[in-house]
RNA sequence: GCCGAAGUGGUGAAAUGGUAGACACGCUGGUCUUAGGAACCAGUACUUCACAGUGUGUGGGUUCGAGUCCCACCUUCGGUACCA
């Protein structure tokens, strides 16, 4: 008998079990290390080989850091809000709780055989109400507070109220949604509660307002900016259009400046920071407003170029803005209601098709130039977006190329007014090189001194000031679904009133069917059970509705980033039901210090964290104001799909090799299962699989048949699925854990590839042959030799230093060095193989246990300190330097490390062979690099 | 278009500016076996019988010495896109 995985694994995954090996204390003398991965949602196809490289990553620097004397947090729980349970639901008529508890059960075992290091007892679900109490809760919060931008933070909403009182809004700096109209302390007084509370509405941080919001027809709600690739709709890619709602939105626009600062703070990737920045889109410009003629308000717009402000030919406002309207006189009206309507039926992936034909219309309205009065021609366009800036453009055609192209489309005049540059056939957009001409004041200017000159100039004539835009725009955060967190608030007089704690949870109700309600409603419009009594305080039949004492709760549910926003404080304190997290276990464990996970949630989930986190930091309720120090991502394993190809219209699939011009068949994707490593298929399993090739037609070459590769997203639909549980029945999960740490560095993406397993399945058996000789115990107690102490010790600083860079391919490499080394020395000696089981610990737990039991220990290896590389037994007496001649490589030399360097070049000289290269010639200069290399040049 | 990352054998990949291709897969040959999807040994960048030469996307540069640093370009991947 050799190694047994299986019965290995199995024994040592109960007795961690059993005996809560993982389980971390909330105080400790040990120093704290917080390894966070980011949870998983707990999909009905289970897991595939991809999705644990993350966790494998986090188990192995957990248990090296528990090795290193670390009080290790490593928790694990499930996003379990979210759309794919709702979907099924709304298919099968299965309640989401059922189907998400049997995939939590599923991911459970999946997760369990992999031997990870969690400490299920913190374990979090978001879709529990005991977890979306808090979430709720911060809800709330977010509700009651406003951002103060003297302050620069989050201020409670009472305080807005008492400035009010006291001064109206003029000197309050704050911010807001909308254009509030400035109103004083008396005429705030005067306002009834409602219009006060209509106002507020404006200012707190989880507002209520008729948005444009991005929405999908298909799937039924709206969806973030985030959740929109290329146009369509990130799950299902179905065609995404504008419309206007009523929509809970959250401000994170007022920490758009945090955000981006924070980012200088921490230990992340600088390509997903970078991601970030782009997101945020910060620019830094001028406002300008210009007059309309004969209209009383001005139109204001957003600019990054006020220096070209003499280049004005036109202005572009975006067709959704109620401006609009105002001014465009009766005799254009049809024509602007025509393309404004228009203009909403056209999906977001249409607008963007059309780039290179512009669309709009003339107002019939005219704007004057703040400098020169001259009139400008007020145009609307889809290319002016309405929630960026201010959704009003001043169209300079010759610096800029959008309104180049919409100018010479429409026919209206452009100016050059940049020395020396042609702008015939493009606009002129470098700010490098740009001269100003033909502009007054600022003509004969650079861009930079016109920018100061031209701001200066606006804002003492008070038509406009120098700003900073964002492109970040606040979250909606209302989804009309079911399966989500309920929104914690009741409307009266269709104003929304805010639950308070001791109400928490607000339960999710029943209802009858998950789809919209005939009405438009979302789900919980089914509901029966869903109105609010505010005399007893609690929820009740809706029929008692009388909008006196019982009112209809929100309809909406949050979003699936709501709960994952905050989750990993909760890890920290996960039974508290006094606060999401008590004071000492936060006090304790501060933040995450490591934190791994895909990049594909940098403008997602790793936005809106970091949000929440700066909100309730700006409370006082957390004590840092960014919560993971260091993050990692970890690159996707992709699936390599095999594809067969059929002759169109028939039957008949011929083999990879026959095909000349892919184009002339139809690629068709079989599962890799039935496929060997060498690419051939196994036809009779083909005919089994599914009985549209039962009876078909497979031509061979040379009786095997081959099929095509292309590497893509695993993906159940792909057929290119890789189960761990298969790869664990088959190798055992010490092997799936080595062996996806040696497919590459673990940030880089990359396609599985089963073939090369057996590499690190058999490292692992010859490591166990170092133990065993077949039945036999062959460990003594021998001294063991300089050599093999240095090849211990050599491994030992080699897999510190690597851990430690997260480089854990290296770090298998080393271990698959060394043991080789061991075994051709014969080492059987417990002082080297001892410390070795303490290096394999981390990426093979369990066969490391198994051994180190078998070593005589007591006690369980995971709390013992890990080997430190002692330097003594890694000094060298002699090098064996290579000897170049101008660069390139001749022989090499075996000398003592103590010559110096007058003593090595005289080796060197009477070394037989240097003659040969120094063709008589005397050295010119000698480059002597002590344990690297003798460079000669002649 | 803009921003970012990366280009090394048949494959996954190693290389603090110092012998490129460690380690592993695959392949070839061998040992031992009734057998092997077992174990072990040897070989495996390219050209060449060999000697030797050429090789890290392309072209230049710095250096005694460049996969590594600098400049330009090409390609691939990721992000983003009427963002004014």
């Amino acid at each position: 008998m050799g190694y047994d995985f299986k019965n290995i694994e199995k024994k040592w995954q109960a007795h961690w079990a059993k005996n809560q090996t993982y389980k971390a204390e909330n105080n400790s003398e040990k120093p704290k290390y917080y390894v966070l991965d980011m949870f998983p949602y707990p999909s009905g196809a289970g897991l595939h080989v991809g999705h644990p490289l993350g966790y494998i990553a986090s188990d192995i620097y957990s248990r090296y850091k528990r090795h290193k004397g670390f009080n290790v947090l490593h928790p694990q729980g499930y996003d379990s809000f979210g759309l794919p349970a709702e979907q099924y639901a709304i298919q099968t008529g299965q309640h989401p709780a059922k189907t998400t508890q049997e995939n939590i059960n599923r991911y459970r075992q999946q997760l369990d055989q992999m031997g990870f290091s969690f400490d299920w007892s913190r374990e979090v679900r978001t879709s529990e109400p005991n977890f979306y109490k808090w979430t709720q809760w911060i809800f709330l919060l977010l509700f009651d507070h406003y951002y103060c931008n003297t302050a620069d933070q989050a201020k409670p909403i009472a305080q807005l109220i008492e400035r009010f009182e006291q001064e109206g809004n003029q000197s309050v700096r704050a911010v807001c949604s909308t254009a509030t109209p400035e109103f004083t302390a008396e005429e705030w007084k005067s306002f009834s509660s409602e219009k006060q509370q209509e106002i507020l509405l404006h200012y707190r941080m989880a507002y209520l307002s008729e948005t444009e919001v991005n929405w999908c027809a298909d799937l039924g709600t709206v969806l973030a900016n985030d959740e929109i690739i290329n146009g369509v709709s990130e799950r299902g890619g179905f065609p995404v259009t504008k419309k206007k709602m009523k929509q809970w939105s959250m401000r994170i626009g007022a920490y758009a400046e945090r955000l981006l600062q924070g980012l200088d703070q921490i230990d992340w990737s600088e390509s997903l920071k970078e991601i970030q920045r782009n997101w945020i889109g910060k620019s830094i410009g001028a406002k300008v407003f210009f007059q309309i003629e004969g209209h009383p308000k001005k139109i204001e717009v957003f600019t990054t170029r006020p220096d070209t402000i003499f280049g004005v030919t036109f202005m572009t406002l975006a067709p959704e803005l109620d401006l609009v309207q105002e001014i465009t006189p009766p005799a254009n009206q049809e024509a602007v209601q025509a393309y404004i309507e228009e203009t909403q039926k056209r999906t977001q992936r249409e607008r963007m098709a059309d780039v290179k034909n512009p669309t709009g219309v003339f107002t019939g309205a005219y704007a004057l130039h703040p400098f020169t009065q001259e009139r400008i021609p007020i145009w609307i366009g889809d290319y002016v977006l309405a929630d960026y800036g201010t959704g009003a453009v001043m169209a300079v055609p010759c610096g800029d190329q959008r309104d180049y192209d919409f100018a010479k489309h429409f026919d209206l005049p452009i100016k050059n007014i940049f020395k020396n540059v042609s702008i015939e056939k493009e606009a002129f957009t470098d700010k490098g090189t740009a001269v100003i001409d033909h502009s007054d004041f600022l003509s004969g200017l650079p861009y930079k001194e016109a920018m100061k000159k031209v701001i200066d100039a606006l804002e003492k004539q008070g038509c406009g000031e120098g700003t900073i835009n964002y492109r970040l725009r606040d979250a909606i955060f209302s989804r009309q679904r079911y399966w989500g967190e309920p929104i914690p608030v009741y409307y009266k007089n269709k104003l929304p009133q805010p639950l308070a704690l001791k109400h928490l949870p607000l339960n999710l109700p029943e209802v009858e069917k998950y789809l919209p309600t005939p009405e438009g409603a979302p789900p919980l419009g089914y509901a029966k059970n869903w109105a609010w009594d505010t005399q007893n305080e609690q929820v009740v039949d809706n029929s008692r509705i009388d909008h006196q004492t019982v009112f209809p709760l929100e309809l909406n549910t949050m979003p699936g980033w709501a709960g994952s926003s905050w989750y990993f404080y909760r890890y920290m304190d996960a039974q508290n039901t006094e606060a999401f997290v008590g004071k000492s276990a936060v006090d304790y464990w501060q933040e995450v210090d490591l934190y791994l996970g895909g990049s594909e949630h940098a403008t997602g989930h790793l936005l809106y964290s970091r949000f929440w986190q700066k909100f309730l930091y700006d409370l006082g309720l957390l004590p840092v104001e960014e919560y993971a120090k260091k993050l990692i991502n970890q690159g996707m394993i992709l699936g390599t799909s095999a594809f067969i190809y059929r002759k169109p219209g028939t039957q008949t699939y011929v083999s990879k090799d026959q095909v000349t011009d892919v184009s002339l068949w139809e690629p068709i994707r079989v599962d890799v299962n039935l496929v060997n490593s060498a690419d051939e298929l196994d036809v009779a399993a083909v005919r089994k699989w599914q009985p549209q090739f039962e009876n078909a037609n497979f031509e061979q070459t040379k009786g095997v048949f081959k099929v095509g590769r292309e590497v893509e997203k695993m993906s159940k639909s792909k057929y290119n699925v890789v189960n761990p549980d298969e790869i664990c029945e088959q190798y055992g999960a010490d092997t799936l854990r080595m062996y996806e740490m040696f497919l590459g560095p673990i940030e880089q993406a990359k396609p599985w590839n089963t073939a090369g397993i057996s590499g690190v399945h058999n490292f692992l058996k010859k490591y166990w042959r170092l133990f065993y000789n077949e039945e036999e115990w062959v460990v003594n107690n021998q001294e063991p030799s300089k050599q093999e102490l240095k090849i211990l010790h050599e491994t030992i600083k080699k897999i510190t230093q690597d851990i430690e860079n997260f480089s854990f391919n290296t770090c298998v490499s080393a271990l698959m060095i060394c043991v080789n080394e061991l075994t051709s020395l014969k080492t059987h000696s417990t002082s080297i193989l001892s410390p070795l089981t303490l290096l394999l610990s981390p990426f093979a737990p369990h066969l490391a246990s198994e051994i180190w039991s078998a070593l005589g220990n007591e006690s369980t290896l995971d709390y013992v300190d890990f080997p430190i590389a002692n330097e003594a037994y890694l000094v060298e007496d002699t090098k064996t330097y290579p000897v170049s001649f101008n660069g390139k490589m001749r022989f090499t030399l075996e000398l003592s490390l103590t010559l110096d360097n007058a003593a090595i070049q005289q080796a060197v000289l009477e070394d037989s062979r240097t003659a040969e290269y120094l063709e008589g010639k005397t050295p010119k200069k000698w480059i002597i690099v002590p344990n690297k290399i003798i460079n000669i040049v002649i």
